[in-house]
DNA sequence: CGGTGGGCTTGACAATGTCAAGTAGTACTC
DNA sequence: GAGTACTACTTGACATTGTCAAGCCCACCG
């Protein structure tokens, strides 16, 4: 299904892609068509279907480059800092802001189908296993397996909210005209840190400075 | 375009929302087909475009019972707990789990246009404003506004993300399958509480008992 | 009894997802 | 160098969809 990106015709599967991503990002998922999609790209309806099973081959795609890059910026964090908790934070909204298009998709089981798409379900696990090493970076390799996972889809999940309130949410709208919206996101990041950091502290470790 | 509810007749708008909040929950919101919904309801397939303008009318009708109900529960919470923290965890939580139909829809602002539907968006800002109240009677009234803005939107991010995980995301799919799930959820809640329990203290604001 | 409007139906149209069948070009075999 | 296979498309067709337009039925008001 996805031939050998050596091939010199291949980028016919970039431009379907960048059209896709384009379309989600300004109009949303839903309204994502694959004759709209091969239109942009300037090939014929049916070409998109050489390269993508169906639309939502066209969404695992786009939600396996997307873990792929996050697990990447993951593994940035957990290399290069000894806040990883904070910075972790920093990159989830980093990424989700700058890659709109693919965030929306990812997370959307009901239409790219991780189930069904195992090559995207790799990759989101590649990433789940950089958080999960973030996760014994801030709160020490030796705390208990069942409280590492449970820290890890907390943090995630704090992540995760935040990014999906913004991007899509009523949050946008419920921001003080005044608010400067970068600040505002600042603010919770640095509240979430905190108690973070409280918490890990109350478990007996300090994180490593 | 909403008859009187008086009207013996109206039970047709019923009979489509919950057809429509059936497909919703077991197939996702983009598998709506308003024709679908019209065969479910056993009506032509036009008459549903009597009681709603189009495809996002009835996601925004959706939107504004979930968020109705959402407020209710919010209130609930604020009016018969003084722990509001973590009985608010349980409640949002508990109200996305046992209405998969309607949360999948209420924070889909691309789909169901609060901008253009103002009566959903009126129903959002009522859950939001208990929301706050609930903040104020976790850090305090007397925490600067700044503040409790920024708290409401920190815990909604936690409660929300924790809920799109486990509704839509691959977090169901890395649960080790030994794992309790009813288990697991109840551990993050705790853990997310008692963070914020920390840091309610450290700003110096023992939660009345 | 003529009209008026709410509640619905039937009809039509363009657009969509996707199956099926073609067609040009390249590559490789005999 | 004819034949064959394969890749990378294209064109054609069909059922299904969202939605506009027009019509039908019937209770109710004058």
């Amino acid at each position: 299904m996805v031939p050998a990106p050596s091939d010199h015709h291949g980028d016919v599967r970039r431009l379907v892609l960048d059209a896709a991503l384009e379309i989600i990002t300004t109009s949303g998922a839903e309204s994502l068509s694959m004759r709209e999609v091969a239109r942009r790209a300037g090939v014929s309806h049916q070409a998109p279907y050489h390269y993508f099973k169906d639309r939502s081959g066209i969404f695992a795609a786009i939600s396996e480059e997307g873990f792929t890059a996050l697990a990447s910026a993951f593994r940035d964090v957990n290399h290069s800092t000894t806040a990883p908790a904070k910075a972790g934070f920093i990159a989830y909204l980093g990424f989700a802001r700058n890659n709109v298009g693919h965030f929306r998709v990812m997370f959307r089981n009901d239409i790219c189908g991780l189930a069904t798409h195992d090559f995207a379900a790799l990759a989101a696990e590649d990433a789940f296993s950089e958080l999960l090493l973030m996760v014994s970076r801030t709160i020490g390799v030796s705390a208990d397996e069942a409280d590492q996972l449970t820290f890890a889809i907390m943090l995630w999940s704090q992540a995760h909210g935040l990014a999906t309130l913004i991007l899509d949410g009523p949050l946008m709208n419920r921001l003080p005209a005044t608010a400067d919206v970068e600040e505002q996101i600042q603010a919770v990041i640095d509240l979430a840190s905190h108690m973070v950091s409280l918490q890990a502290a109350e478990m007996g470790l300090v994180p490593h400075s």
